[in-house]
DNA sequence: CATCATAATGCAACTAAGTTGCATCTGTCA
DNA sequence: TGACAGATGCAACTTAGTTGCATTATGATG
């Protein structure tokens, strides 16, 4: 299955630099593919399954280079272990503290946080946010 | 210089069972004097500096009996390392991604989020809340 | 289309955060 | 004050992530 998205993406990636490699392509379709943000650990798991066996030093440096080209976002939602997602439509996460389980959310926010004129004041340039609700889902309750 | 919160924290720790102790009452009197949160490694660091040196399981342990007893709380900033800090007035973070310097700030938030509503008609029951901001600190540009 | 610099990949060894089992010590309470 | 259970330390372990090095493959250029 074709996946303009993917293409471009990739196109994107040379343009920086970078080549194009099987590899890479699967591993932005893995990301691409899930509708929660993944470990390398899952990365991993999901190329055995479909018979492509890969070397995790690959996987942390494809992360790596996903992120510097602005094609992924690592997101902090547990310390033991990072988790990425696409770069795409701004969103936010609901995190059970039961089973891990983790979903993407949509919230209305304001299109200026009312806190962003003073911490501008501080001398600090926001780049990103995070909102994030932990809680216990509808399984674990 | 006697605190007297961590004094009300450790006397309602010894009602849950727990005992005083003395590495009990520094652990949690390094983590209520940082102004911002802080990881296994800096407490065994600031214990160590005043000449209390002490084990790392010992900490990491004392770290999972604080969190049970709801005297801290730990917060997801980064992935290589967990952050704890005091739980109290409930505030959120800016985050330094050059250097990694985090600080608290104040946010004036809604009572009620807008998407509090949908997330539990999923089922789905919020127990807390992140909000962090993600940028370059005035040191830093 | 052949060449070549450099990116991509794998492997093994390593680092560092955090965990576990076990022996010993100590605070609390009857 | 004696005993039980929690607190502590130590060593060994687990696991996410990193690094150095050798090999392979991509794509720009002539």
């Amino acid at each position: 299955m074709p996946n303009k998205k993917i293409d471009h993406a990739l196109e994107d990636i040379l343009k920086c630099g970078f080549r194009k490699s099987a590899l890479r392509e699967m591993i932005l379709a893995s990301i691409a593919s899930s509708d929660r943000p993944i470990s390398a650990a899952d990365i991993i798991g999901m190329l055995a399954k479909k018979g492509n066996a890969c070397n995790k030093t690959t996987v942390y440096r494809e992360l790596e280079t996903l992120k510097k080209t602005g094609k992924i976002k690592e997101v902090f939602l547990r310390n033991d272990r990072a988790l990425y997602e696409l770069v795409g439509s701004h969103h936010h996460h609901i995190v059970c503290i039961s089973c891990g389980d983790i979903r993407h959310i949509d919230v209305h926010e304001p299109a200026e946080w009312p806190c962003a004129g003073s911490i501008r004041k501080q001398g600090f340039k926001i780049i990103d946010h995070s909102l994030e609700f932990f809680g216990v889902c509808g399984q674990c309750r």
